[in-house]
DNA sequence: GTCCTGACGTTACACATGTAGCGTCAGGGT
DNA sequence: ACCCTGACGCTACATGTGTAACGTCAGGAC
């Protein structure tokens, strides 16, 4: 519980890699560029490197499997979503209050439950995150 | 109608001096640095330059008056705020669909009639912004 | 034992962004 | 006529981001 991924915001490139942690869990950098959309287009070192500088800020973890570097997601879909959005709706929109998130029933990457999570943390956790 | 105003996304510091302009209107570079919120403390040179970058990128209008220059939102709040809440929900959340905008609401920027025209556009041109 | 291959770490480089200073020129005050 | 002030145009510089190559080392192929 003691999670203090604080911060840490992720570009656009780092949302793809989160993306397909979220979507196929923990890999390697390897499989996880194999999992990446092609129309990324990335070369492998490209991944390596947005995966790396992902580590740095600790949007992922990186665990040693039989010596092998597997990486992955550091923090949930829903909690970093939720951040997410309180920022773009407050300083894009200028909306303060809870936000009902209704509004994203239709995403394919959130779950029905997700969704309902998310909307609860919403509501909740306005008055912490620095 | 042929404003091509395509893309153009504005970052953190440029969406307040927009912010600024759909506030209260059209502005010089002074009158603009002393209606921006004092908490960004930016230095009369900085909002300068964020308004020489976003004449760049046409973010901003600038015409003479009398000699002084006056700039202005090149775009409505609405169909740059529609476009932004599109990009986001897409690369962000993964909805593709319309969305609704109920969720904004509580908006400090936005007016009722406004949240409405800001959800016919989200309903209607998907097809298009490149 | 030698070599190839793939994983890793390190470094590079261009452009965006946040933040700000310097030099110049014109108009108004005295 | 001269100087001050404010507006403008240019330049600067650190950090973030997108994108990628180079060099090294270990384990398996032969």
């Amino acid at each position: 519980m003691a999670v203090k991924t604080r911060d840490a915001r992720p570009s656009d490139a780092e949302m793809e890699v989160l993306k397909a942690f979220w979507a196929h869990g923990d890999a390697s950098a390897r499989e996880l560029h194999d999992r990446l959309p092609a129309e990324l287009g990335w070369a492998y070192s490209t991944t390596r490197t947005v995966l790396e500088r992902m580590r740095a800020k600790g949007l992922v973890t990186r665990k040693a499997v039989h010596g092998l570097a597997v990486y992955g997601a550091a923090e949930g879909k829903v909690g970093l979503l939720a951040r997410m959005i309180r920022d773009f709706s407050h300083h894009v929109l200028g909306v303060d209050g809870p936000l009902p998130v209704s509004a994203f029933t239709g995403s394919t990457i959130l779950s029905k439950a997700e969704i309902a999570e998310l909307e609860a943390r919403l509501k909740d956790d306005a008055e912490d995150g620095r």
